[in-house]
DNA sequence: ATCTCAACTTACAACCATTGTAAGTTTATC
DNA sequence: GATAAACTTACAATGGTTGTAAGTTGAGAT
């Protein structure tokens, strides 16, 4: 029953040369100097298209993002199956450096360079902060349902540390201007630090 | 060397009268529904002088707090002159909570109101969190300063997850259809928890 | 009190994102 | 092939944002 219609290909044609265009153009023009229109005409369709298939400039970058957030929902759910909660969130930190690492396509320097372009745009960047939030929420919901002695403020408190520390990991990572694998391995001390416990900075 | 001058006072006057007519018609009609022709001809201007006092319909609304990120990052500052690093985080979560929840108008009612504003448009909610982040990087530099043996990355993921901790609890607390005190006790419960550190989440 | 300059404001025009509408095409189905 | 549903397009309109040139006004010097 997969879609393999004519129809369906060619819509997901258009979707990818929508896309492809928009990195295309924003890497070379920059993100405020491409025109929605430039990427239509790139593309070979019309504006409205464009609109129909994405709801604005700025979803052609995180439309992926937005349908895959059940992707980690799911990850995180499996983790809690057959972990205990500080294991499965130290696991979630896993698949959300994924996540967050990969965009539309397969390919790796297309999701770095999307990567570099969202952090280096502040609407963009503040994009990205509204996505994660959305999918902080959904992420605390399933940790409160799999361990229900957990209250919802707890289960909210505990994936808002966890994510808020990465972030801010990879936030000293981006101003030092270290490469994405650094920062991978800088997001793991604030998963590190989080899960112990800010007591522990006290120097003793 | 107060300005005080006639020409500073008509200033002050016209931007208490755009934040003004701005948070009513927004009340009246909603964000999206009010244009910023409105608000410019509710205060008496033009729209091109919004746009001078203003850089975006947006920042209406948040100007202020961005002008008083300042506050924030001295207030860390001196917490940490007196107290050890766990301590000083701790109190600077008392002090983030009175910030966001103090907005252009000392009347506490029109703050309210404006955070509700704030958290029931997802493009609000966007650009509240676009500014968290960049307080929250300058006060990772703070920290880092006044305890040179926490790395960069330690100290920014100490910050990144005690306001996470705190936005998740919020978060939860907003779901619920909390009153804005409830949300700030419920604050409190992330501050412990990132406290003492996730590990204390397995059930014993 | 008046003159002059710098700071502000305004009217106007232009650009671009976004949306609604009506008409034209294309694919899926029978 | 005929027909309906799904898409795309051209076009027009709305609203945020910016640049420009001209008009006002407060501040300081005379």
């Amino acid at each position: 029953m997969q879609e393999v219609g004519l129809r369906e290909q060619k819509k997901q044609q258009t979707r990818a040369a929508l896309f492809e265009a928009a990195m295309r153009l924003f890497q070379e023009k920059g993100y405020a100097n491409t025109t929605v229109a430039q990427i239509a005409a790139e593309a070979g369709v019309s504006t409205k298209t464009l609109f129909n298939y994405f709801s604005g400039k700025e979803d052609v970058l995180f439309a992926h993002r937005m349908r895959r957030i059940d992707t980690l929902e799911n990850a995180f759910r499996e983790r809690l199956a057959d972990n205990a909660p500080p294991q499965a969130l130290r696991l979630l930190a896993r698949d959300l450096l994924d996540w967050m690492s990969t965009g539309e396509e397969p390919r790796g320097d297309i999701n770095l360079a999307q990567a570099k372009l969202i952090m280096s745009v502040p609407e963009l960047r503040a994009r990205s902060q509204a996505l994660l939030y959305e999918a902080e929420n959904r992420l605390a919901a399933v940790l409160h349902e799999a361990a229900p002695w957990l209250d919802p403020i707890t289960a909210g408190s505990a994936v808002g540390a966890l994510i808020g520390a990465m972030q801010g990991a990879s936030r000293a990572g981006i101003n030092r201007g270290d490469s994405l694998s650094d920062i991978v391995g800088s997001a793991q001390i604030g998963i590190d630090l989080v899960t112990r416990g800010l007591d522990q900075l006290a120097q003793t």
